[in-house]
DNA sequence: CCACAGAATGTTTACGTAAACATAGCCGTT
DNA sequence: AACGGCTATGTTTACGTAAACATTCTGTGG
C-alpha cells in the first residue's frame, strides 16, 4: 500500500506494481509500440488488481482535442429533439464519441451561457438548433474555432453550415394545400409564446400564402404554455366556441394537433366536415390515430445524422452553408 | 501577434498580452485574490481581444475534480427517460454543473463500454437506470468511487442508493384493480422482447396476482419492436383476433396502451365493455384523450431530481438505500 | 567474437490551470 | 528612520498522459 491519498490510481502506481515504467504502461493500455508478452500481461494485471481507470482530462489536455460533441436542444419535452439527439448518438457511438449536451427551454440567454460552458470542454463540434442565436453566442463559437452545425432550419444565415428545411416553405405548403382544399378561414394554435423561431416561420409563410390568396387567418392564439397535446386539446376547445370560428386550424405541431383531433374525437366534431386540421413533423405516433392527420413530416433523425457525420468527417464533403433536407406534405384525412 | 501554432489563447496568451504573469490572469478570471482595478481592465480586455476561452480540461485535471454528472439511459424514444433526464439536467443546471450521457438501448454489453467510458472523464456522479447490471459495470463503478444512483426500480439490490419504485407492486395493484372490476382473463402486450427489466417485474407481479385470485393471463405478447402506440396499436389488433379472446389487457406501458385505445377509438370497440385496458407511467398526453386510461402514475421527475441531488450535495440527507418513491394508480375509463 | 539492427523499455517534456509559497511596494506608527 | 503589516503581483509545482527522444538488451551475420 502506497502513502498517496485516496485518489484513483494512475498509470504510475500501476507502473510501480508492474515493475515498468509508465511509459510501458500507457503503451500497453494502448496497444502502441513494442511490448513483450510478459510486460503486457503483468501491466494488464496489474491494472486490473488496481482497478484502473484511464483519465480522460489527461489524455484530452496532453492531445489537445476531446472525442466531445456539445449539443444544445431547445428542449427535451418534444420528441422531435429527441430524434435528433437519436440520430446523433447513433452517429456518435461506436466511434468513441460522446456528447455533452444542455438544454436552453428556448432562451437565449440560456444558451449563451451554455454555449460557453460547453465550448469550454474544447469539444470536437458543436450542434446548434436554428439559425438564430446571440451575437454573442456567434462569436463565442467563431472565436473557438470549433466546428459548428446548425440544425433544423435553413432560412437564414448559417455560422457554418445548416441541415434543415425550410420552415417558412413548409407553412406556405400547408396553406396551399388546405386552399385547394377550399378552406378560406383559417385558425393558428401556437405555444411556447412564440419564442420556437422556426414556428414562427411557418406561420409566416402560411399566412402570407393564405393572405395571398385572398383568404385570411381569423384567429391566432398562441399560449405561453408549452405545447403538448393536452394544450392543444384546450386551445382548439377554445378557438372553436369562438363566434368567429374558423373552418380549419393550422397547429405549429403535432402535438398539439393531436389534441385537436382528441377535442373533435370527444365531442363527436367529425374531420374535415366540421373542422379541418393540420400538423407539422409527421412523428410516428400519429400513425396509430383512428384518424390520420394532415401534417408536414420532417427529416428529423436525418437531421441529426448528417450534423454528428459533418463534424466528424475529416473533409465534410458537403460544401452548402444550406442543406435544405426538405419535407413532405402528408395528406391526411383531417383536411 | 505570437508564432505560436493556430491553437487557442491560453491563460499565457493573455498575460503577456496584459503585461501580467498567468497567475494574475487566473485571479482576474475567477475574481478570487486580490487584483487592482487597471490590472483588471487590462486583463479582461486582453481576454476578449484574444477570444480566450478557459480550458476546463486543465481546470478539472488540475483540481482533480469535475463538474460533470455521468447518465446512463435505456432509450430515449421513451418519453419517460427524457422526464427522467429533464429532472436531472434541470437540477444541474444553475449549479455550473453538465450531464454526460449515453443511450444503451436495453443492451446490457453497451451498458457496461459506455459506463467504462463515462468514468474515465472522472464525473462527480453517475446515475444508471434500473438496478440490473453486468458485475463488470458494477465493479468499475465501486473501484472507480465515483458516487451512483440507480433511478426507476427499488426491486433489488443497489450499488449504493435507489430513487425509484417498486415495479413488481405496480404490476400487483394494477393485476388486484382490474380483478376487483371483475376480469378473469386477462392479455399481456409488451415490448422490447422482454429486455426491459422493469417491464418484466411488472408483468411477473401482475401475473401473480392474477393467478394467486384463481383468475389466468391466457396469452402474453411480447414484441422484439420498440415500444410504441402503432405498436400497441398492432399487437391489440392481434390479440383481439385471436380465438383465446382476453377480457382485459395490461400493457406494458403507456404508449402501448395509448395505441390500444387507438385500435379500439378505431373499430368501434367499447372499453371496458368490448375490452378493458391498463397502462403504466401516467404520461401527460393521456388527459388529451377521449377516454381516459387506467394506468399507474410514476414520479419519473422527482426520480431525475432526487437523483441529482443525490450526487450534488455535499452530504446526502438519504441513508436508506432504497427511497420508494411510490406509484398511484389512476383509475381511468378503460376499466 | 564483434558490430549492428531492431526490439523493448526508460526519461524528459508539454498540455493549461490554480494552490501554495515567495517577494516587492506602500502606508502608518512610533 | 526603522519596522510591521497589508496589498498586489510573481514563481514554482502538480494534476495524468503520450510524443519524442534516449538507452539498453537480444540475436544475427560476418
Amino acid at each position: 500500500m502506497s502513502l498517496k491519498t485516496e485518489s484513483r490510481p494512475t498509470m504510475d502506481d500501476v507502473a510501480v506494481e508492474a515493475g515498468v515504467s509508465q511509459m510501458t504502461v500507457s503503451r500497453v493500455m494502448r496497444g502502441t509500440g513494442q511490448t513483450s508478452e510478459d510486460v503486457r500481461n503483468r501491466v494488464e494485471q496489474a491494472a486490473r488488481k488496481l482497478g484502473y481507470v484511464p483519465n480522460r482530462l489527461a489524455t484530452s489536455l496532453r492531445d489537445e482535442t476531446t472525442p466531445l460533441i456539445a449539443v444544445v436542444l431547445p428542449t427535451l419535452g418534444n420528441r422531435v429533439f429527441s430524434e435528433v439527439l437519436d440520430g446523433i448518438t447513433a452517429t456518435l457511438s461506436g466511434r468513441g464519441l460522446q456528447p455533452v449536451f444542455g438544454v436552453t427551454e428556448y432562451s437565449e440567454n440560456t444558451e449563451e451561457e451554455l454555449v460557453r460552458d460547453l465550448l469550454s470542454w474544447r469539444p470536437q463540434g458543436i450542434i446548434l438548433p436554428g439559425l438564430e442565436h446571440s451575437d454573442a453566442t456567434r462569436n463565442a463559437i467563431r472565436a473557438s474555432g470549433v466546428r459548428v452545425v446548425e440544425v433544423m432550419d435553413v432560412d437564414g444565415d448559417p455560422i457554418s453550415i445548416a441541415f434543415g428545411l425550410s420552415q417558412y416553405a413548409a407553412g406556405q405548403a400547408t396553406a396551399r394545400h388546405m386552399l385547394e382544399k377550399g378552406y378560406r378561414r383559417f385558425g393558428y394554435i401556437g405555444s411556447q409564446g412564440g419564442r420556437d423561431l422556426r414556428a414562427v416561420k411557418r406561420i409566416n409563410g402560411f399566412r402570407d400564402t393564405v393572405c395571398a390568396a385572398g383568404a385570411q387567418v381569423v384567429i391566432e392564439r398562441v399560449s405561453d404554455e408549452s405545447s403538448s397535446m393536452i394544450e392543444g386539446r384546450r386551445a382548439t376547445a377554445e378557438i372553436l366556441s369562438e363566434a368567429d370560428r374558423p373552418e380549419a386550424i393550422y397547429y405549429s405541431n403535432d402535438d398539439l394537433a393531436a389534441g385537436g383531433i382528441m377535442h373533435c374525437l370527444s365531442v363527436g366534431l367529425s374531420m374535415p366536415n366540421d373542422v379541418a386540421l393540420a400538423g407539422f413533423n409527421g412523428l410516428p405516433f400519429l400513425e396509430a390515430f383512428p384518424i390520420r392527420l394532415t401534417t408536414v413530416e420532417t427529416p428529423r433523425l436525418e437531421m441529426g445524422i448528417r450534423a454528428a457525420h459533418h463534424l466528424i468527417d475529416v473533409n465534410p464533403t458537403e460544401d452548402a452553408m444550406r442543406v435544405d433536407l426538405g419535407f413532405r406534405l402528408i395528406p391526411g384525412e383531417t383536411c
